[in-house]
DNA sequence: AACTAGTGTTAACGTGTGTTAACCGGTCAA
DNA sequence: TTGACCGGTTAACACACGTTAACACTAGTT
Protein backbone atom coordinates (compact mmCIF):
# COMPACT_ATOMS: atom_id res chain seq x y z
CA UNK A 1 0.00 0.00 0.00
CA UNK A 2 2.47 2.51 -1.52
CA UNK A 3 0.38 5.40 -2.30
CA UNK A 4 -3.33 5.68 -1.19
CA UNK A 5 -6.36 5.71 -3.58
CA UNK A 6 -7.76 9.51 -4.90
CA UNK A 7 -11.02 10.45 -4.20
CA UNK A 8 -12.57 13.36 -5.42
CA UNK A 9 -15.52 14.82 -2.87
CA UNK A 10 -17.80 17.63 -3.95
CA UNK A 11 -20.09 18.99 -1.32
CA UNK A 12 -20.94 22.47 -1.03
CA UNK A 13 -22.05 22.15 2.63
CA UNK A 14 -18.72 22.65 4.69
CA UNK A 15 -19.93 20.80 7.42
CA UNK A 16 -20.86 17.98 5.72
CA UNK A 17 -17.95 17.74 3.50
CA UNK A 18 -15.50 18.10 6.42
CA UNK A 19 -16.77 15.20 8.28
CA UNK A 20 -17.01 12.27 4.93
CA UNK A 21 -13.54 14.13 3.96
CA UNK A 22 -12.02 12.96 7.36
CA UNK A 23 -13.95 9.46 7.74
CA UNK A 24 -12.51 8.47 4.46
CA UNK A 25 -8.99 9.97 5.39
CA UNK A 26 -8.99 7.20 8.08
CA UNK A 27 -9.71 4.78 6.04
CA UNK A 28 -6.64 5.58 4.03
CA UNK A 29 -7.89 7.47 1.18
CA UNK A 30 -6.58 10.52 -0.34
CA UNK A 31 -9.59 12.67 -0.37
CA UNK A 32 -9.90 16.32 -2.39
CA UNK A 33 -12.76 18.49 -1.25
CA UNK A 34 -14.20 21.21 -3.52
CA UNK A 35 -17.06 23.39 -2.45
CA UNK A 36 -18.84 23.69 -5.93
CA UNK A 37 -18.81 21.98 -9.84
CA UNK A 38 -16.47 24.21 -11.43
CA UNK A 39 -13.51 23.94 -9.05
CA UNK A 40 -14.55 20.00 -9.08
CA UNK A 41 -13.97 19.95 -12.49
CA UNK A 42 -10.63 21.90 -12.55
CA UNK A 43 -9.33 19.37 -9.36
CA UNK A 44 -10.70 16.50 -11.34
CA UNK A 45 -8.29 17.52 -14.52
CA UNK A 46 -5.38 18.51 -12.49
CA UNK A 47 -5.42 15.26 -9.96
CA UNK A 48 -7.20 12.19 -12.13
CA UNK A 49 -8.71 10.59 -9.16
CA UNK A 50 -9.89 7.28 -9.10
CA UNK A 51 -13.72 7.79 -8.16
CA UNK A 52 -15.84 10.79 -7.73
CA UNK A 53 -18.53 11.34 -5.27
CA UNK A 54 -20.62 14.41 -6.72
CA UNK A 55 -23.51 16.01 -4.71
CA UNK A 56 -26.37 16.77 -7.07
CA UNK A 57 -27.31 20.01 -5.86
CA UNK A 58 -23.81 22.60 -5.88
CA UNK A 59 -23.32 26.16 -6.63
CA UNK A 60 -22.10 26.63 -9.83
CA UNK A 61 -22.62 23.53 -11.61
CA UNK A 62 -24.69 20.69 -10.59
CA UNK A 63 -23.66 17.17 -10.29
CA UNK A 64 -25.00 15.63 -13.23
CA UNK A 65 -23.86 18.23 -15.32
CA UNK A 66 -20.25 17.37 -13.75
CA UNK A 67 -20.84 14.08 -14.70
CA UNK A 68 -21.78 14.66 -18.28
CA UNK A 69 -18.39 16.33 -18.83
CA UNK A 70 -16.36 14.24 -17.03
CA UNK A 71 -17.50 11.40 -19.06
CA UNK A 72 -16.60 12.80 -22.15
CA UNK A 73 -13.03 12.57 -21.07
CA UNK A 74 -13.22 9.43 -19.12
CA UNK A 75 -15.94 6.63 -19.50
CA UNK A 76 -14.88 4.64 -17.09
CA UNK A 77 -14.34 6.43 -13.42
CA UNK A 78 -16.83 5.42 -11.17
CA UNK A 79 -18.88 8.26 -9.72
CA UNK A 80 -21.34 8.07 -6.65
CA UNK A 81 -24.41 10.67 -6.43
CA UNK A 82 -25.10 12.13 -3.54
CA UNK A 83 -29.13 13.56 -3.66
CA UNK A 84 -31.13 15.21 -1.26
CA UNK A 85 -33.88 14.75 -3.66
CA UNK A 86 -36.03 10.97 -3.43
CA UNK A 87 -37.06 11.62 -7.04
CA UNK A 88 -36.32 8.32 -9.19
CA UNK A 89 -36.61 10.51 -12.39
CA UNK A 90 -33.07 12.08 -10.99
CA UNK A 91 -31.50 8.94 -10.28
CA UNK A 92 -31.70 7.35 -13.45
CA UNK A 93 -31.24 10.30 -14.87
CA UNK A 94 -27.92 10.30 -12.97
CA UNK A 95 -27.38 6.44 -14.15
CA UNK A 96 -27.85 7.33 -18.12
CA UNK A 97 -24.93 9.79 -17.70
CA UNK A 98 -22.74 6.86 -16.72
CA UNK A 99 -22.73 7.43 -13.28
CA UNK A 100 -22.65 3.86 -11.83
CA UNK A 101 -24.44 4.06 -8.17
CA UNK A 102 -25.81 7.37 -5.98
CA UNK A 103 -26.76 7.41 -1.99
CA UNK A 104 -29.90 9.29 -0.73
CA UNK A 105 -29.01 11.88 1.88
CA UNK A 106 -28.64 11.32 4.79
CA UNK A 107 -26.46 8.94 4.70
CA UNK A 108 -24.52 6.93 6.60
CA UNK A 109 -20.36 6.39 6.42
CA UNK A 110 -20.92 3.07 6.70
CA UNK A 111 -23.15 2.87 3.48
CA UNK A 112 -20.53 4.97 1.45
CA UNK A 113 -17.64 3.06 2.11
CA UNK A 114 -19.33 0.02 0.87
CA UNK A 115 -20.30 1.45 -1.95
CA UNK A 116 -17.12 3.06 -2.76
CA UNK A 117 -14.90 -0.17 -2.51
CA UNK A 118 -17.76 -1.84 -4.50
CA UNK A 119 -17.46 0.15 -7.64
CA UNK A 120 -13.13 0.15 -6.77
CA UNK A 121 -13.32 -3.77 -7.19
CA UNK A 122 -15.42 -3.47 -10.38
CA UNK A 123 -13.70 -0.49 -12.06
CA UNK A 124 -10.05 -2.84 -10.99
CA UNK A 125 -11.53 -5.45 -13.22
CA UNK A 126 -13.24 -3.61 -16.15
CA UNK A 127 -10.35 -1.63 -16.81
CA UNK A 128 -8.38 -4.08 -18.04
CA UNK A 129 -11.44 -5.50 -20.25
CA UNK A 130 -12.49 -2.44 -22.90
CA UNK A 131 -9.93 -0.51 -23.21
CA UNK A 132 -10.52 2.05 -26.13
CA UNK A 133 -7.12 2.58 -28.06
CA UNK A 134 -8.14 5.31 -30.74
CA UNK A 135 -10.08 3.38 -33.31
CA UNK A 136 -9.20 0.02 -31.41
CA UNK A 137 -10.73 -1.52 -28.49
CA UNK A 138 -8.17 -3.56 -26.34
CA UNK A 139 -9.46 -6.37 -24.51
CA UNK A 140 -6.24 -7.63 -22.49
CA UNK A 141 -8.12 -10.75 -20.45
CA UNK A 142 -9.59 -11.85 -23.84
CA UNK A 143 -6.20 -10.44 -25.77
CA UNK A 144 -8.02 -9.37 -28.46
CA UNK A 145 -7.56 -6.22 -30.55
CA UNK A 146 -11.12 -5.30 -32.40
CA UNK A 147 -10.73 -3.14 -34.96
CA UNK A 148 -14.62 -2.29 -36.49
CA UNK A 149 -15.93 -5.80 -37.97
CA UNK A 150 -12.25 -7.60 -37.61
CA UNK A 151 -10.38 -8.56 -34.74
CA UNK A 152 -6.70 -9.71 -34.48
CA UNK A 153 -5.80 -12.13 -31.52
CA UNK A 154 -2.94 -11.19 -30.12
CA UNK A 155 -0.01 -13.71 -27.88
CA UNK A 156 0.20 -13.31 -24.24
CA UNK A 157 3.35 -11.32 -24.79
CA UNK A 158 1.77 -8.62 -27.39
CA UNK A 159 -1.37 -8.38 -24.95
CA UNK A 160 1.18 -7.69 -21.83
CA UNK A 161 3.53 -4.75 -23.33
CA UNK A 162 0.30 -3.20 -25.35
CA UNK A 163 -1.12 -3.13 -21.80
CA UNK A 164 2.24 -1.67 -20.84
CA UNK A 165 2.18 1.09 -23.40
CA UNK A 166 -1.55 2.14 -22.66
CA UNK A 167 -0.94 2.46 -19.28
CA UNK A 168 1.59 4.82 -20.18
CA UNK A 169 -0.15 6.14 -23.10
CA UNK A 170 1.16 9.58 -24.64
CA UNK A 171 4.10 9.50 -22.02
CA UNK A 172 7.18 7.35 -21.86
CA UNK A 173 7.38 3.86 -21.08
CA UNK A 174 10.79 3.24 -19.59
CA UNK A 175 13.15 0.65 -21.84
CA UNK A 176 14.64 -1.15 -19.22
CA UNK A 177 12.13 -0.88 -16.94
CA UNK A 178 9.25 -2.99 -19.03
CA UNK A 179 12.09 -5.20 -19.77
CA UNK A 180 12.70 -6.33 -16.07
CA UNK A 181 8.71 -6.26 -16.11
CA UNK A 182 8.00 -8.67 -18.87
CA UNK A 183 11.89 -10.62 -19.08
CA UNK A 184 12.67 -10.80 -16.37
CA UNK A 185 15.54 -8.64 -17.12
CA UNK A 186 17.58 -6.04 -19.11
CA UNK A 187 19.81 -8.06 -21.35
CA UNK A 188 20.93 -7.81 -25.16
CA UNK A 189 18.90 -10.36 -26.14
CA UNK A 190 15.66 -9.59 -23.95
CA UNK A 191 15.94 -6.26 -25.37
CA UNK A 192 16.21 -7.77 -29.24
CA UNK A 193 13.26 -9.85 -28.03
CA UNK A 194 11.54 -7.10 -27.28
CA UNK A 195 12.42 -4.94 -30.04
CA UNK A 196 10.70 -8.26 -32.35
CA UNK A 197 7.32 -7.16 -30.31
CA UNK A 198 7.79 -3.93 -30.94
CA UNK A 199 7.27 -4.82 -34.37
CA UNK A 200 4.81 -6.91 -34.26
CA UNK A 201 2.03 -4.56 -32.47
CA UNK A 202 3.49 -2.19 -34.61
CA UNK A 203 1.96 -4.09 -37.62
CA UNK A 204 -1.16 -4.96 -35.52
CA UNK A 205 -1.92 -1.36 -34.95
CA UNK A 206 -1.47 -0.32 -38.50
CA UNK A 207 -4.80 0.06 -39.67
CA UNK A 208 -5.19 3.38 -37.34
CA UNK A 209 -2.66 5.63 -38.41
CA UNK A 210 -3.41 8.10 -35.92
CA UNK A 211 -2.23 5.36 -32.97
CA UNK A 212 1.59 4.87 -32.73
CA UNK A 213 4.21 3.73 -30.64
CA UNK A 214 7.25 5.88 -31.30
CA UNK A 215 10.42 5.25 -30.11
CA UNK A 216 12.83 7.47 -27.51
CA UNK A 217 16.20 6.73 -28.17
CA UNK A 218 18.19 5.30 -25.24
CA UNK A 219 14.37 5.56 -22.97
CA UNK A 220 11.88 3.58 -24.47
CA UNK A 221 8.96 3.76 -26.06
CA UNK A 222 5.58 6.23 -26.21
CA UNK A 223 2.21 5.09 -27.86
CA UNK A 224 0.43 8.22 -29.19
CA UNK A 225 -2.81 8.31 -30.13
CA UNK B 1 -33.31 -15.12 -21.88
CA UNK B 2 -34.80 -18.98 -21.69
CA UNK B 3 -35.63 -18.77 -17.68
CA UNK B 4 -36.20 -15.66 -15.30
CA UNK B 5 -34.05 -15.22 -12.43
CA UNK B 6 -35.52 -16.57 -8.82
CA UNK B 7 -35.51 -13.75 -6.16
CA UNK B 8 -36.71 -14.15 -3.06
CA UNK B 9 -37.94 -11.39 -1.06
CA UNK B 10 -39.24 -11.77 1.83
CA UNK B 11 -41.03 -8.87 3.46
CA UNK B 12 -43.96 -8.71 6.31
CA UNK B 13 -45.57 -6.07 5.32
CA UNK B 14 -48.26 -7.06 2.87
CA UNK B 15 -48.54 -3.71 0.32
CA UNK B 16 -44.91 -3.27 0.49
CA UNK B 17 -44.04 -6.66 -0.59
CA UNK B 18 -46.37 -6.92 -3.45
CA UNK B 19 -45.62 -3.54 -4.82
CA UNK B 20 -41.63 -4.83 -4.64
CA UNK B 21 -42.76 -8.41 -6.38
CA UNK B 22 -44.90 -6.61 -9.04
CA UNK B 23 -41.74 -4.02 -9.80
CA UNK B 24 -39.47 -7.04 -9.92
CA UNK B 25 -41.52 -9.11 -12.36
CA UNK B 26 -42.18 -6.22 -14.97
CA UNK B 27 -38.37 -6.55 -15.51
CA UNK B 28 -38.66 -10.41 -16.00
CA UNK B 29 -37.80 -11.68 -12.59
CA UNK B 30 -39.32 -14.57 -10.86
CA UNK B 31 -40.34 -13.28 -7.36
CA UNK B 32 -40.97 -15.39 -4.04
CA UNK B 33 -42.91 -13.62 -1.67
CA UNK B 34 -42.77 -14.83 1.96
CA UNK B 35 -44.25 -13.09 4.94
CA UNK B 36 -42.03 -14.08 7.46
CA UNK B 37 -38.32 -15.45 8.64
CA UNK B 38 -39.50 -19.27 8.63
CA UNK B 39 -41.50 -19.45 5.53
CA UNK B 40 -38.98 -17.76 3.50
CA UNK B 41 -36.43 -20.31 4.74
CA UNK B 42 -38.72 -23.12 3.47
CA UNK B 43 -38.96 -21.15 0.62
CA UNK B 44 -35.26 -20.71 0.34
CA UNK B 45 -34.48 -24.69 0.56
CA UNK B 46 -37.57 -25.81 -2.28
CA UNK B 47 -36.62 -22.61 -4.89
CA UNK B 48 -33.34 -21.82 -4.58
CA UNK B 49 -33.41 -18.30 -5.60
CA UNK B 50 -29.87 -16.97 -7.27
CA UNK B 51 -30.17 -13.72 -4.62
CA UNK B 52 -32.26 -12.77 -1.76
CA UNK B 53 -34.24 -9.75 -0.29
CA UNK B 54 -34.59 -9.80 3.50
CA UNK B 55 -36.45 -7.85 5.62
CA UNK B 56 -34.42 -7.13 8.95
CA UNK B 57 -37.53 -6.29 11.01
CA UNK B 58 -39.83 -9.55 10.33
CA UNK B 59 -41.99 -11.75 12.47
CA UNK B 60 -41.04 -15.46 13.45
CA UNK B 61 -37.70 -15.11 12.59
CA UNK B 62 -35.44 -11.44 11.68
CA UNK B 63 -33.61 -11.35 8.76
CA UNK B 64 -29.87 -11.47 10.28
CA UNK B 65 -30.68 -14.89 11.69
CA UNK B 66 -32.66 -16.19 8.69
CA UNK B 67 -29.65 -15.09 6.37
CA UNK B 68 -26.92 -16.84 8.92
CA UNK B 69 -28.83 -20.20 8.52
CA UNK B 70 -29.15 -19.98 4.81
CA UNK B 71 -25.14 -18.94 4.60
CA UNK B 72 -24.79 -22.48 6.51
CA UNK B 73 -26.10 -24.08 3.56
CA UNK B 74 -24.59 -21.59 0.75
CA UNK B 75 -21.94 -18.97 1.21
CA UNK B 76 -21.96 -17.72 -1.95
CA UNK B 77 -25.89 -16.37 -2.97
CA UNK B 78 -26.35 -12.71 -2.55
CA UNK B 79 -28.40 -11.21 -0.05
CA UNK B 80 -29.58 -7.50 0.11
CA UNK B 81 -30.96 -6.43 3.45
CA UNK B 82 -34.03 -4.14 4.20
CA UNK B 83 -33.83 -2.10 7.11
CA UNK B 84 -35.81 0.38 8.70
CA UNK B 85 -33.23 1.24 11.62
CA UNK B 86 -30.54 4.04 10.42
CA UNK B 87 -28.12 2.31 13.26
CA UNK B 88 -24.83 1.94 11.54
CA UNK B 89 -24.30 -0.66 13.83
CA UNK B 90 -26.62 -3.37 12.38
CA UNK B 91 -25.73 -2.67 9.02
CA UNK B 92 -22.20 -3.58 9.77
CA UNK B 93 -23.77 -6.89 11.66
CA UNK B 94 -25.37 -7.55 8.41
CA UNK B 95 -22.33 -7.73 6.04
CA UNK B 96 -20.49 -9.67 8.79
CA UNK B 97 -23.02 -12.51 8.49
CA UNK B 98 -21.73 -12.47 4.66
CA UNK B 99 -24.56 -10.70 3.27
CA UNK B 100 -23.83 -8.56 0.15
CA UNK B 101 -25.60 -5.37 0.29
CA UNK B 102 -28.07 -3.29 2.09
CA UNK B 103 -30.78 -0.58 1.96
CA UNK B 104 -32.54 1.71 3.67
CA UNK B 105 -35.84 2.45 4.20
CA UNK B 106 -37.67 4.13 2.36
CA UNK B 107 -36.06 3.29 -0.69
CA UNK B 108 -37.08 3.85 -4.72
CA UNK B 109 -37.41 0.85 -6.81
CA UNK B 110 -34.69 1.75 -9.09
CA UNK B 111 -32.18 1.74 -6.12
CA UNK B 112 -33.37 -1.81 -5.70
CA UNK B 113 -33.10 -2.93 -8.67
CA UNK B 114 -29.53 -1.06 -9.41
CA UNK B 115 -28.36 -2.93 -6.35
CA UNK B 116 -29.61 -6.47 -7.37
CA UNK B 117 -28.20 -6.01 -11.09
CA UNK B 118 -24.72 -5.55 -8.97
CA UNK B 119 -24.60 -8.19 -6.78
CA UNK B 120 -25.95 -10.69 -9.41
CA UNK B 121 -23.61 -9.72 -12.02
CA UNK B 122 -20.80 -10.45 -8.87
CA UNK B 123 -22.21 -13.26 -7.91
CA UNK B 124 -20.58 -15.68 -10.33
CA UNK B 125 -18.94 -16.74 -7.23
CA UNK B 126 -17.78 -20.55 -6.69
CA UNK B 127 -20.27 -22.75 -4.61
CA UNK B 128 -19.11 -26.16 -6.09
CA UNK B 129 -22.80 -27.02 -7.05
CA UNK B 130 -24.42 -24.43 -9.77
CA UNK B 131 -21.36 -22.77 -10.94
CA UNK B 132 -22.51 -20.86 -13.85
CA UNK B 133 -20.02 -20.27 -16.96
CA UNK B 134 -21.37 -18.14 -19.77
CA UNK B 135 -24.79 -20.35 -20.86
CA UNK B 136 -23.33 -23.21 -19.32
CA UNK B 137 -23.91 -24.51 -15.69
CA UNK B 138 -20.88 -26.38 -14.07
CA UNK B 139 -22.16 -28.96 -11.13
CA UNK B 140 -18.65 -30.01 -9.78
CA UNK B 141 -20.47 -32.98 -7.39
CA UNK B 142 -22.62 -34.32 -10.24
CA UNK B 143 -19.78 -34.13 -13.01
CA UNK B 144 -22.28 -32.26 -14.85
CA UNK B 145 -21.95 -29.83 -17.37
CA UNK B 146 -25.43 -28.65 -18.55
CA UNK B 147 -26.14 -26.16 -21.81
CA UNK B 148 -30.14 -25.70 -22.08
CA UNK B 149 -31.26 -28.84 -22.75
CA UNK B 150 -28.71 -31.12 -23.16
CA UNK B 151 -25.68 -32.46 -20.70
CA UNK B 152 -22.80 -33.97 -20.73
CA UNK B 153 -20.60 -36.10 -18.11
CA UNK B 154 -17.22 -35.13 -17.22
CA UNK B 155 -14.88 -37.46 -15.56
CA UNK B 156 -13.46 -36.88 -12.78
CA UNK B 157 -9.75 -35.00 -13.84
CA UNK B 158 -11.86 -33.13 -16.40
CA UNK B 159 -14.34 -31.39 -13.67
CA UNK B 160 -11.21 -31.10 -11.18
CA UNK B 161 -9.52 -29.22 -14.07
CA UNK B 162 -12.22 -27.44 -14.89
CA UNK B 163 -12.83 -26.36 -11.34
CA UNK B 164 -9.75 -25.03 -11.04
CA UNK B 165 -9.92 -23.39 -14.22
CA UNK B 166 -12.92 -21.72 -12.64
CA UNK B 167 -11.52 -20.17 -9.38
CA UNK B 168 -9.11 -18.66 -11.42
CA UNK B 169 -11.86 -17.53 -13.95
CA UNK B 170 -10.15 -14.88 -16.66
CA UNK B 171 -7.05 -15.06 -14.45
CA UNK B 172 -4.28 -17.03 -14.93
CA UNK B 173 -3.91 -20.97 -13.66
CA UNK B 174 -0.30 -21.69 -13.09
CA UNK B 175 0.79 -24.67 -15.39
CA UNK B 176 2.99 -26.41 -12.47
CA UNK B 177 0.48 -25.67 -9.74
CA UNK B 178 -1.96 -27.38 -11.48
CA UNK B 179 0.03 -29.84 -12.22
CA UNK B 180 1.08 -30.53 -8.95
CA UNK B 181 -2.26 -30.67 -7.84
CA UNK B 182 -3.79 -32.67 -10.10
CA UNK B 183 -0.97 -34.93 -11.32
CA UNK B 184 0.84 -34.97 -8.56
CA UNK B 185 4.12 -33.84 -10.04
CA UNK B 186 5.38 -31.43 -12.84
CA UNK B 187 7.27 -33.23 -15.02
CA UNK B 188 7.18 -34.05 -19.29
CA UNK B 189 4.21 -36.99 -19.20
CA UNK B 190 2.33 -35.58 -17.10
CA UNK B 191 2.29 -32.11 -18.71
CA UNK B 192 1.20 -34.09 -22.28
CA UNK B 193 -1.18 -35.57 -20.32
CA UNK B 194 -2.62 -32.44 -19.33
CA UNK B 195 -2.49 -30.77 -22.25
CA UNK B 196 -4.77 -33.54 -23.68
CA UNK B 197 -7.55 -32.71 -21.07
CA UNK B 198 -7.34 -29.09 -21.74
CA UNK B 199 -8.04 -29.92 -25.26
CA UNK B 200 -11.25 -32.39 -23.85
CA UNK B 201 -12.91 -29.66 -21.97
CA UNK B 202 -12.46 -27.12 -24.73
CA UNK B 203 -14.32 -29.63 -27.02
CA UNK B 204 -16.99 -29.64 -24.23
CA UNK B 205 -17.11 -25.85 -23.68
CA UNK B 206 -17.24 -25.29 -27.61
CA UNK B 207 -21.24 -25.04 -28.03
CA UNK B 208 -20.70 -21.26 -26.27
CA UNK B 209 -17.54 -19.45 -28.11
CA UNK B 210 -17.82 -16.92 -25.30
CA UNK B 211 -16.15 -19.10 -23.29
CA UNK B 212 -12.16 -20.35 -24.24
CA UNK B 213 -9.37 -21.56 -22.41
CA UNK B 214 -6.20 -19.29 -23.68
CA UNK B 215 -2.54 -20.67 -22.95
CA UNK B 216 -0.34 -18.38 -21.85
CA UNK B 217 3.19 -20.20 -22.73
CA UNK B 218 4.99 -20.90 -20.59
CA UNK B 219 2.88 -19.85 -17.64
CA UNK B 220 -0.83 -21.80 -17.91
CA UNK B 221 -3.94 -20.98 -18.96
CA UNK B 222 -6.43 -18.58 -18.48
CA UNK B 223 -10.53 -19.32 -18.68
CA UNK B 224 -12.47 -16.65 -20.01
CA UNK B 225 -15.76 -15.68 -20.24
C1' DA C 1 -11.58 -66.20 -17.61
C1' DA C 2 -13.26 -63.30 -21.23
C1' DC C 3 -15.83 -59.27 -22.40
C1' DT C 4 -17.16 -54.53 -22.00
C1' DA C 5 -17.30 -49.70 -20.94
C1' DG C 6 -15.13 -46.02 -19.00
C1' DT C 7 -11.04 -43.43 -17.84
C1' DG C 8 -6.46 -41.81 -18.05
C1' DT C 9 -1.69 -42.23 -20.40
C1' DT C 10 1.55 -42.43 -24.10
C1' DA C 11 2.87 -41.72 -28.80
C1' DA C 12 3.10 -39.37 -33.12
C1' DC C 13 2.56 -35.56 -35.84
C1' DG C 14 1.12 -30.72 -36.53
C1' DT C 15 0.82 -25.73 -35.14
C1' DG C 16 1.88 -21.42 -32.68
C1' DT C 17 4.82 -18.53 -29.87
C1' DG C 18 8.96 -16.46 -28.30
C1' DT C 19 14.04 -16.20 -29.17
C1' DT C 20 18.07 -15.63 -31.79
C1' DA C 21 20.58 -14.29 -35.81
C1' DA C 22 21.52 -11.58 -39.70
C1' DC C 23 21.24 -7.53 -42.18
C1' DC C 24 19.55 -2.95 -42.50
C1' DG C 25 19.20 2.21 -41.75
C1' DG C 26 19.39 6.25 -38.76
C1' DT C 27 21.71 8.96 -34.95
C1' DC C 28 25.32 11.13 -32.56
C1' DA C 29 29.86 12.11 -30.75
C1' DA C 30 34.59 12.59 -32.15
C1' DT D 1 32.81 11.89 -42.32
C1' DT D 2 33.44 8.10 -39.78
C1' DG D 3 32.38 4.41 -36.82
C1' DA D 4 30.19 2.82 -32.74
C1' DC D 5 25.67 2.29 -31.25
C1' DC D 6 20.72 1.84 -31.07
C1' DG D 7 16.79 0.23 -32.91
C1' DG D 8 13.70 -1.86 -37.21
C1' DT D 9 12.71 -5.68 -39.71
C1' DT D 10 12.66 -10.29 -41.46
C1' DA D 11 13.41 -15.06 -41.32
C1' DA D 12 15.14 -19.30 -39.23
C1' DC D 13 14.86 -21.81 -35.26
C1' DA D 14 13.71 -24.35 -30.90
C1' DC D 15 10.41 -25.77 -28.17
C1' DA D 16 5.75 -25.41 -25.77
C1' DC D 17 1.43 -26.73 -26.76
C1' DG D 18 -2.75 -28.81 -29.82
C1' DT D 19 -4.82 -32.72 -31.58
C1' DT D 20 -5.83 -37.36 -32.64
C1' DA D 21 -5.56 -42.06 -31.98
C1' DA D 22 -3.72 -46.10 -30.05
C1' DC D 23 -2.84 -48.13 -25.81
C1' DA D 24 -3.20 -49.69 -20.83
C1' DC D 25 -5.57 -50.02 -16.74
C1' DT D 26 -9.63 -50.68 -13.81
C1' DA D 27 -14.08 -52.27 -12.34
C1' DG D 28 -18.18 -54.36 -13.29
C1' DT D 29 -20.58 -58.11 -15.98
C1' DT D 30 -21.27 -62.51 -18.03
Amino acid sequence: MSNPIKILLAEDEPALGQIVKESLETRNFEVILCKDGTEAYQSYLEKRPKLLVLDVMMPKKDGFTLAEEIRKRDVDVPIIFLTAKSQTKDVVQGFHLGGNDYLKKPFSMEELIVRIHALLNRSQKQSKDNISLGKFTFNYTKQLLVFGDDQQNLTHKEAELLYHLIEKKNDVLDRSEILKKLWGDDDFFNARSMDVFITKLRKKLKKDENVQIINLRGLGYKLIC
